[in-house]
DNA sequence: ATTACCATATAGTAAAAATCTATCACATAA
DNA sequence: TTATGTGATAGATTTTTACTATATGGTAAT
């Protein structure tokens, strides 16, 4: 295989028209190109030059090769260039994944602060559920996850980003006891709606279900907070939904009431992850610090920033 | 400098994601892979992998950087097709990307002509979905398709073929009340089978469908046009088959009935694709015009030539 | 003709780079 | 635990590249 190095002889003796100019102005010695573009020619199985007693010149085929050979030329110094701008990390693409329940929610806030900061980083947003984003992330199909993860392997560094409160959602048209905030027992026989299992909300509800004595419903398993929402509305029963959906998605409330529970114990904790081991972890740091900061200033009503 | 064969090792190990693996695939040893990706990393001041425990992983900046050094390396071994073809153009191997709903039904009716009228003509040819097919020819890894695509980008060249009908299969213990040609409003109500939606055809199908407002079965979808027969003959809905296809595969009548759609308006039309600014585009030119003869000549009956 | 001077080609050597073998260290699966 | 997978490292070896010195051939002035 030939070299780029070949490449930039070719092009530099074209130019000039000599082997011994090109090789002063190339900085090597006359005997190196002789030896070098002939095994260019080699390699190509063409004639490039027609050596002649006072210069060498292009044949016709060496013409027509000597533009594809300076634009493939161009295209490496554009990689180099292209290199040199990602090493700083913040030029480049990463993966982020999201679990449904919270990305929608979240994002919104947080990306255009982000892109104005990092002008050049560019996020790849997918959502999966919380499962699939720890396997992911540790197979390498993402680079970073935001999402209600509470433990992780070694292999992988996990930074609490912040607290999330649960709200208890009932449809209006319902007599419901409670006025401000609902404890407990109030809840005691009702029907709970939740997320299907492979969310971690779902296991905060069924302990919260547990100790209130309600009944959490099988039968319909939202797909979606969405859903869940819907669900509440035609008076399937209760749900609890997230603060940041709260916020972004319930604005009538005369459809919904949505309730705090006494004693602020029931909430999610979302966390920043990465692998312990990524070339650019220095940088996800500055990014989670960045991330945290944001969360603070313009969510700092809503969540609880964590450390 | 680099060089193109580290950027070739870059590119393998990249798609492997092994050194070990690539290392045999390249015909090397694994440290050789080890300290020239090091070179290469050093040289461009990037680092392209997150070496694992288990795997190789590009980093977000090797991602980036992947696509370009893929480009170079297509644009490198253009020069080196240009090279070669400067003396003689039908003296090479192209690389012929098909869709497997046409190739295995095609291929055998051109090959044999094809290889008497260009005995130092190769063909490798190569199955992948048409999306595929295309994206394979922008970045080098065909040379030329055949396939069911309507429009292409600037960078490639589309010339038309031919049109190829495709036909209504019902299982012939169905009731199915039309005789001989069918009509749309036939189709009412019934459950039609199809390829997945990588595959054009299916598209054509789908417009189909809403009209006569008969049932896409989504559940089922065929991976391969004899998985979508095997579906029909037992029982599960109605297909399209192109009718190339029905030519060359469809013997037992006793199993299947073929009827043709009134009106003629179902098909799909296949071109003949290649890069713009391909060196040997005026042998691909040739290659055409020769491939549309043979198409006239012998699978008239069945398509009708395009222009 | 001879000589000086221009070009590229070649031979042989030295330096540099690429590769291989062998082995290590570590993780995972059986 | 062992067997097998991963990448990293050291040192020997082969291959490539570049250099020096010289050869070859042709032109132009003497």
């Amino acid at each position: 295989m030939a070299s780029l190095r070949q490449l930039e002889y070719f092009a530099e003796v074209a130019e000039v028209g000599s082997l011994r100019q090109a090789a002063q102005r190339l900085g090597v010695t006359q005997p190196t190109l002789t030896v070098q573009l002939r095994a260019l020619e080699e390699a190509l199985g063409v004639v490039l030059f027609e050596r002649t007693r006072n210069a060498t010149l292009l044949t016709p085929a060496g013409r027509d090769l000597l533009p594809e050979a300076l634009t493939l030329m161009a295209q490496w110094r554009n990689i180099v260039e292209s290199a040199h701008l990602i090493s700083d990390h913040s030029h480049s693409t990463y993966r982020l994944g999201v679990p449904p329940t919270l990305g929608p929610y979240l994002l919104p806030s947080l990306l255009p602060s982000l892109h104005q900061r990092f002008q050049q980083l560019r996020l790849h947003v997918r959502e999966e559920v919380p499962d699939m984003l720890l396997k992911g992330l540790e197979e390498g199909r993402f680079d970073l996850v935001i999402g209600p993860i509470s433990s992780v392997p070694e292999a992988l560094v996990r930074e609490p980003l912040f607290r999330e409160p649960l709200f208890l959602a009932s449809p209006v048209d319902m007599d419901f006891p409670a006025v401000g905030d609902v404890a407990e027992r109030d809840l005691r026989g009702l029907d709970i709606l939740a997320m299907d299992e492979r969310h971690t909300m779902r296991r905060e509800v069924e302990r919260i279900c547990e100790r209130a004595g309600a009944r959490l419903n099988s039968d319909y398993e939202g797909t979606s907070l969405d859903t869940l929402r819907q669900m509440v509305v035609m008076g399937m029963g209760l749900a609890f939904l997230p603060a940041l959906y709260v916020r972004s998605e319930i604005h009538r409330p005369e459809e919904l009431r949505v309730q705090r529970l006494q004693g602020g114990r029931l909430f999610r904790e979302h966390a920043f992850l990465y692998r312990r081991h990524a070339p650019s972890r220095h940088f996800y740091q500055q990014l989670k610090a960045h991330i945290r900061e944001i969360i603070t200033r313009d969510l700092g009503d809503t969540v609880t920033p964590l450390d």
